[in-house]
DNA sequence: GCCAACGTTGGC
DNA sequence: GCCAACGTTGGC
């Protein structure tokens, strides 16, 4: 079975975690912890793999939109914040020998002529499918097909080819 | 701030 | 297993 993938929408809120704040972080990388739904969890553990690109959404911003493009930069590792009790992602029923929740590294790869702001992709006929603006849609990592994510560069105003280091097909 | 939509929890 | 209550997400 084609395993999907190879493009993603990762969603972030700028107040906790911009993508200019990802675009300054060492490497342009930061873990990204804290995903606590099991479908994410999945897709981050089972289907993402180094080199994927990303969309890097801002939610609960003025506007909502893509703001930047990333790429995961490492495969899934154990989520070190659901052991650190001090942490608000502590998750006291998850252990080390079978843990419960993931994460990946992603690194920020290009920076957008123009975000495009989600009122832009709702308007946009081939982003109409997009899972990530289906109703209700709730997921912080969400598929993206390649289509969506030539259409979503072109309204970004970059140009062909993907993420630096990207492999093609 | 509002609230629709969804995921999770827990009583039964 | 059902489902009501509750908490969270996220656009507006």
């Amino acid at each position: 079975m084609d395993r999907g993938g190879r493009y993603w929408l990762m969603k972030s809120e700028p107040e906790v975690f911009s993508f200019e704040a990802l675009w300054k972080a060492k490497n342009r990388t930061t873990l990204w912890d804290g995903v606590r739904n099991y479908k994410a969890r999945s897709l981050l553990r089972d289907e993402m793999r180094p080199g994927d690109g990303v969309l890097f959404y801002h939610s609960n911003a003025d506007p909502p939109g893509v703001a930047g493009i990333a790429e995961v930069a490492s495969a899934a590792v154990a989520d070190p914040t659901q052991f650190d009790p001090a942490s608000e992602h502590f998750d006291a029923e998850s252990s080390r020998d079978d843990p419960r929740w993931f994460a990946v590294e992603v690194r920020a790869t290009e920076r957008l002529a123009r975000p495009v702001s989600l009122a832009a992709m709702r308007a946009e006929e081939g982003l109409k499918e997009m899972v990530a603006l289906q109703r209700g849609n709730r997921l912080s990592v969400s598929p993206v097909t390649e289509s969506e994510w030539f259409v979503l560069r072109a309204m970004a105003g970059l140009s062909e080819p993907g993420p630096v280091g990207s492999r093609r097909p």
